[in-house]
RNA sequence: GGUCCGUUCGUCUAGGGGUUAGGACGCCAGGUUUUCAUCCUGGUAACAGGGGUUCGAUUCCCCUACGGACUACCA
């Protein structure tokens, strides 16, 4: 029987979940999904320094909202557990100090002075890549070089120390990604990383292995930020004895900025006024605040089809996807190997086209907030505005920002509006108009229509010549949706005023010609 | 600088030794003597460059250019 996939997301809780870690986790997911397999989440809190708090709850928030579930983690517990690093701090220890006795990693008690007077030595001889490694680690502080007395008085005396991996001098590493092919990197490029920090954490780099090995994680799916020191981690599986068991790797393509160069940044979305958190995320230090999907208006999932897309595609013509349909189709074959530019023009296409899947009343319970806000004395029934707007907007709330004359008359009619369609001849057809309603008796949309027409037809112009001036009368626009409706939301008599205050105010600037 | 990864319309991408190089977003035009939006139809627009291999290369190989990531006791 094949052995169960389990992958897994391990975020740092650093801060809030930028986009590419949604997609990351996605991508994920989906995998282990399609695979009937078991996601995992871990939090890699090995760096105190770095630690935020509420990064944790945001992340398990914003995973929730995009609909991607765990299975195993700090909140639903599981069989491997504990699932944040920091409480397995002994763990790694063991490790790190099996690795130092079997002569592949050692201790070293360097301080930064000494280590950057190497650097710098080497910089002047004209090395060109000055690393503490197979080289230079002879001329260092470390158990290498030192006694065994020495070592352990130093310890005893309680001098700090790390564990570096003692990398081979030359070897070559091979490892075979499921998305880009056989890499290969000679192992004298490789710096001899610290696995075990001085407070006793370990690195990224041991805390990684250690726990996909002992959680019996599959497959390695993440950014493609990790595929340099990916070699370092086949070697840190082979020092282990792990090798066998050694889970597959995927590094998924970056996303970039949007024009230009580089990688997406909370910059660019400031510029560009577009979301890259899924949810609104405050700094705690700073108090600046990134905007988040969620917030701006985004179905989650929009946003995941959206995300599933960038970088991934099915290999047909499909462009809209439900999670179940992800799920059914996703593989890593399929997974591309360029980079991305981040584009929120198709993030509010796809966001268009799930809005228009939903229903009246589940669009009337999302805005009603901004109803709150913009009319809170609003009393009619929401569908009507809903069914009107729906299809124009691509964002929820807009139903009710695009559109505040269906609550309020105009304060302002647009200038270029009045300019080209106030005519003479409109203001007259509209004179007309406005007392036929007046005795209108059933102010529905269609009865308007067919006064209008009457009146349109009976005084021998076009459609379009009084149309316009009438939808300025009305929303002091010159563009929105279905007039006769808008009027028969309003009512008899605020269509009535709105025309009679028109006329008036706008007397002055009737267009003659 | 070094190591690694990458490069098809403006963007996301399909394809793959012989194709009118396909789709989507965007943009433009038409349907539309009622605008805007939706919708439909059509249009615009791409194989980074140079060498090979081959009857034939956008596809395979090499080089160059460009882009990106990494180069911490951060992940």
């Amino acid at each position: 029987m094949a052995q169960e996939v389990r992958v897994r997301f391990a975020p740092s809780p650093t801060g809030g979940l930028h986009i590419g870690g949604v997609r990351t986790a996605l991508f994920n997911y989906l995998f282990a999904r399609n695979q009937g397999g078991k996601m995992i989440l871990r939090i890699e809190d090995t760096d105190q320094k770095r630690y935020v708090a509420g990064a944790e709850k945001y992340i398990t928030e914003a995973l929730h909202w995009c609909g991607i579930e765990i299975d195993e983690g700090p909140e639903q517990g599981g069989a491997y557990g504990p699932y944040r690093q920091s409480e397995r701090k002994n763990i790694y220890k063991d490790y790190a100090l099996q690795l130092v006795n079997g002569g592949k990693a050692y201790y070293a008690f360097d301080t930064d002075e000494e280590i950057n007077a190497m650097r710098e030595r080497l910089k002047a001889a004209k090395v060109a890549n000055p690393t503490y490694n197979s080289i230079t680690r002879s001329k260092m502080k470390n158990s290498l070089t030192l006694s065994d007395d020495e070592v352990q008085a130093k310890m005893a005396a309680g001098e700090p120390y790390v564990v570096r991996l003692k990398v081979p001098k030359k070897e070559e590493i091979r490892l075979n990604d499921m998305i880009r092919g056989w890499v290969m990197v000679h192992s004298s490029t490789i710096d001899d990383k610290v696995i075990l920090k001085s407070d006793g954490m370990p690195t990224y780099h041991l805390a990684n292995i250690v726990d996909d090995h002992l959680m019996k994680i599959t497959h390695i799916i993440r950014g493609e930020e990790w595929l340099p020191s990916a070699p370092l981690h086949v070697l840190l599986y082979q020092y282990l004895g792990w090798e066998d068991t050694m889970p597959g790797f995927a590094h998924l393509p970056l996303i970039l900025k949007p024009n230009g160069n580089g990688k997406l940044s909370k910059r660019d979305a400031k510029q560009g006024g577009f979301p890259i958190f899924p949810l609104t995320w405050q700094e705690s230090d700073t108090g600046e605040v990134s905007a988040g999907f969620r917030e701006q208006g985004y179905l989650p999932p929009a946003l995941v089809n959206f995300l599933a897309l960038l970088g991934w595609n099915p290999g047909t013509e499909q462009e809209l996807f439900s999670m179940e349909e992800l799920i059914k189709n996703f593989s890593l074959e399929r997974v591309g190997k360029a980079g991305t530019k981040f584009d929120i023009d198709k993030a509010k296409w796809y966001n268009q086209q799930y809005l228009k899947m939903l229903d009246d009343h589940e669009i009337a319970k999302m805005i009603a907030s901004d109803l709150e806000k913009y009319a809170p004395d609003y009393s009619k029934p929401v569908s009507k505005i809903v069914q009107l707007m729906k299809e124009r907007v691509t964002f929820p709330h807009e139903v009710v920002t695009t559109a505040t004359y269906l609550f309020d008359s105009p304060h302002t009619f647009d200038e270029k509006i009045v300019k080209k369609k106030w005519t003479r001849e409109a203001v007259d057809v509209l004179i007309d108009f406005k007392s036929a309603l007046e005795g209108l008796q059933d102010f529905n949309s269609a009865p308007i229509r067919q006064q209008f027409e009457q009146i349109v037809a009976r005084n021998e112009i076009g459609f379009g010549r009084v149309m316009p001036a009438l939808r300025l009368a009305i929303t002091g626009e010159g563009s929105g949706p279905d007039l006769m409706e808008v009027m028969e939301i309003i009512g008899k008599n605020e269509t009535i005023s709105r025309i009679e205050f028109a006329i008036n105010h706008l007397n002055d600037k009737i267009k003659v010609s």
